[in-house]
DNA sequence: TAGGCAGTCGTTTTT
DNA sequence: CGACTGCCTA
């Protein structure tokens, strides 16, 4: 039997309620992940309801990995069989293709990244509007906004108020038309597509209300209104619903979150109840009052005041450097200093930013003084061109209809079809209404190519069909293998890359995703799923990997991540740089007026630290090339100021700051030279 | 058609 | 300062 005794008398109740829809407001480090996984084992093993039963949805890959792990701890591995711990996309993914025919989709369909996309929308503008491409970025998050939504292409034709808005909802219409042609969808469509299907299907919906019989969402004020109507849908009239969520932590609005959906519950569901877990296990005193007294300057919809029981802890330092590379030196000295004298690992410092680019200087640093690091988000696995480039391989060998993929890899590595074939193919195709990839067999090709260009394309096509017999009929590993191989990848990495390291580790990463596929098969074999091919792919698109986590966990590395990135983590020691007007609040968050999200981004930022938190700012800083001089950010003086040490702040001047940063680096030098 | 070169342009956050 | 585009030549 589940055992609750640990949890606090709120999360206790939380945990147990099972009368009615329950609203869990989890402010930070409140224990909220150990409320919902007992809350799962306490469903299966005191109230008799069956684990595939279950399903908990949570926003990444990482969370859900984690609570997975979590519940099979607490109930073993046999009685959390069946259920199910994904991602908001993932379920999605997963009715749509338990719904294949009744979405209107084909075996085997695509999941479009947004490079993909974008290269549609970028081609379709320009087949419609002639547009030059300034506007793709617009159109491209407008369609995104309409779609978490949930509003289809039909709607937002009707209701476009002005020339602008008219020529996104044709776009939208035109683009999506054309991923039903790839037999393709987005990322969007993973949510909007099950959403309309319920709405539309009363025999889907009630198949999966029938196998959902209690839901449980985390962060739910990152839910968009197609989330929302999703859970809406899959709950119905029933009281098996647990949300859990925190408005002040509330940071992806820009994609489309409501974070009024929280407050929302309350009129969709007129019996909710509310839970408020308040007690911090995380940060100390101090932290923690920083992180209130920040989050003070933001109207609330639900007041909430968290506290802790630990001590007071070491005060906030905030740190104003030279400039950025100043700034880079001194956390990357810090963090070697506090290890060797604390005899702290690297993994216990994390340093959080607001823009990718930051993570530069901090690297060139780390690497300089050969610390290990972990670099998050940014340039992911799945960004990367060799990755992306096997990956089109991959999705037209189980999708012959994706055109996007087909035109990433035709001729990569270099198969002299050029843009002036791949132009009359492309129009042929769409003559004869099929896919570049089956127009590269067909008869007519002769009509409008030269005979080298239907050649080579016809080599290509047969070359590939033959790969895809293998892939299904045999071991579809192998067949993978010998596709790589077949194009000499490896040669042409070599040739495309600045240096044979270079080609080397991409290919490395080429392997890794093979591994990766194989696994897959693998495991699903095991536990007897019917997992394929296609399924593979698919949530290798969704990066549902678990391998490359786990291994990356086991290493001692200091923690590079966006403050976006940082939300649900927790590091002992927590450095945030760049804490400047324009940066910190981002400047286009300024001229936007979204200053109270950037205030919840500094809240979450702040409430990651578990014991001392460093704020740094660079008085000068480069950028296009050019050195100027910046503010520090309005969020420093909304700290508590007598929990607060500036350092440099009072005009201390310049040569003392470098004498600093040399004494730290010279008695570093003393104690390297020691070990 | 591919590869090199020079001018351009610009940096929020992500499933 | 560096990534990316598009032009130009072999």
């Amino acid at each position: 039997m589940v055992d609750l005794s640990q949890l606090n008398p709120r999360q206790h109740e939380a945990a147990k309620y099972i009368d009615g829809p329950l609203l869990v407001l989890a402010g930070a480090g409140s224990g909220k992940t150990s409320v919902i996984t007992r809350k799962i084992a306490y469903l299966i093993d005191a109230c008799g309801i069956k684990a595939h039963h279950i399903a908990a949805v949570t926003f990444t890959n990482k969370a859900a990995r984690e609570m997975k792990e979590r519940v099979n701890a607490l109930v073993g591995k046999g009685g959390a069989k069946g259920l199910t711990v994904s991602t908001f996309h993932n379920l999605g993914l997963n009715i749509i293709r338990h719904e294949l025919k009744t979405a209107g989709y084909k075996s085997g369909f695509s999941i479009l990244d947004q490079d993909d996309c974008k290269n549609i929308i970028r081609d379709v503008m320009h087949r419609e509007h002639g547009d030059d491409g300034d506007m793709i970025e617009l159109v491209q998050n407008s369609i995104s906004n309409l779609k978490n939504d949930l509003i289809t292409p039909e709607h937002a034709l009707q209701v476009a108020q002005s020339p602008q808005e008219m020529m996104i909802a044709q776009t939208y219409a035109v683009y999506q038309r054309m991923l039903k042609a790839y037999n393709a969808v987005d990322f969007d469509d993973l949510i909007l597509v099950p959403t309309l299907l319920f709405r539309d299907h009363a025999d889907v919906l009630a198949r999966w209300q029938k196998k959902i019989r209690y839901l449980l969402v985390d962060e739910y004020q990152d839910t968009n209104t197609s989330q929302y109507e999703l859970v809406k849908f899959l709950v119905g009239q029933r009281s098996g619903l647990t949300v859990v969520g925190d408005d002040d932590q509330s940071i992806y609005a820009w994609r489309g979150a409501r974070p009024e959906n929280l407050a929302l519950l309350k009129k969709d569901f007129p019996t909710l109840k509310l839970i408020k877990l308040e007690q911090n296990y995380r940060s100390t005193g101090l932290i923690l009052h920083a992180a209130n007294h920040v989050i003070d300057n933001n109207p609330h919809e639900f007041e909430k005041k968290l506290w802790s029981d630990k001590g007071y802890g070491d005060p906030i330092r905030i740190l104003k450097c030279r400039n950025d590379e100043a700034e880079a030196e001194r956390v990357a000295t810090e963090i070697i200093e506090r290890r060797m004298r604390y005899g702290c690992s690297y993994r216990d410092f994390a340093v959080l930013y607001r823009g990718n680019h930051q993570s530069r200087a901090i690297e060139m640093k780390l690497q300089s003084f050969q610390v290990p690091y972990k670099l998050s988000g940014g340039q992911s696995f799945f960004g990367r061109n060799e990755i992306k480039d096997i990956m089109g391989y991959l999705r037209l060998l189980i999708n012959p209809s994706d055109d996007a993929a087909f035109l990433r890899i035709i001729n990569t590595p270099r198969r002299e079809i050029g843009p002036t074939t791949i132009e009359k193919l492309s129009e042929y195709a769409a003559m004869r209404g099929t896919s570049l990839m089956s127009a590269t067999t067909e008869m007519g090709l002769e009509q409008v190519l030269m005979p080298k260009a239907v050649d080579r394309l016809r080599r290509f096509g047969q070359w590939l069909e033959g790969i895809t017999r293998n892939a299904y009929t045999d071991d579809p590993v192998a067949a993978i293998k010998e596709l790589i191989n077949d194009i000499d990848y490896e040669g042409w990495l070599l040739q495309n890359s600045g240096t044979p390291h270079q080609a080397e580790r991409r290919m490395k990463n080429v392997w890794f995703l093979v591994d990766s596929v194989a696994k897959m098969i693998d495991k699903a074999e095991e536990v007897g799923d019917e997992v394929t091919i296609e399924d593979a792919v698919g949530k290798l698109v969704l990066r549902d990997m678990l391998e490359q986590q786990e291994q990356e966990d086991e290493n001692d590395q200091v923690q590079l991540l966006t403050l976006h990135a940082s939300k649900g983590l927790e590091y002992p020691h927590v450095y945030i740089i760049g804490m400047e007007e324009e940066l910190m609040p981002h400047r286009n968050s300024i001229e936007a007026n979204t200053i109270e999200e950037e205030r919840r981004l500094m809240y979450v930022g702040i409430t990651r630290a578990k014991r001392t938190l460093s704020l740094t700012y660079a008085a000068k800083r480069r950028q296009y090339g050019e050195t100027a001089s910046t503010t520090h950010s309005r969020f420093l003086d909304e700290l508590p100021q007598k929990d607060v040490e500036w350092e440099g702040k009072t005009e201390t001047s310049a040569e003392e700051q470098k004498q600093r940063g040399q004494e730290t680096l010279n008695s570093l030098k003393g104690m390297l030279a020691d070990f």
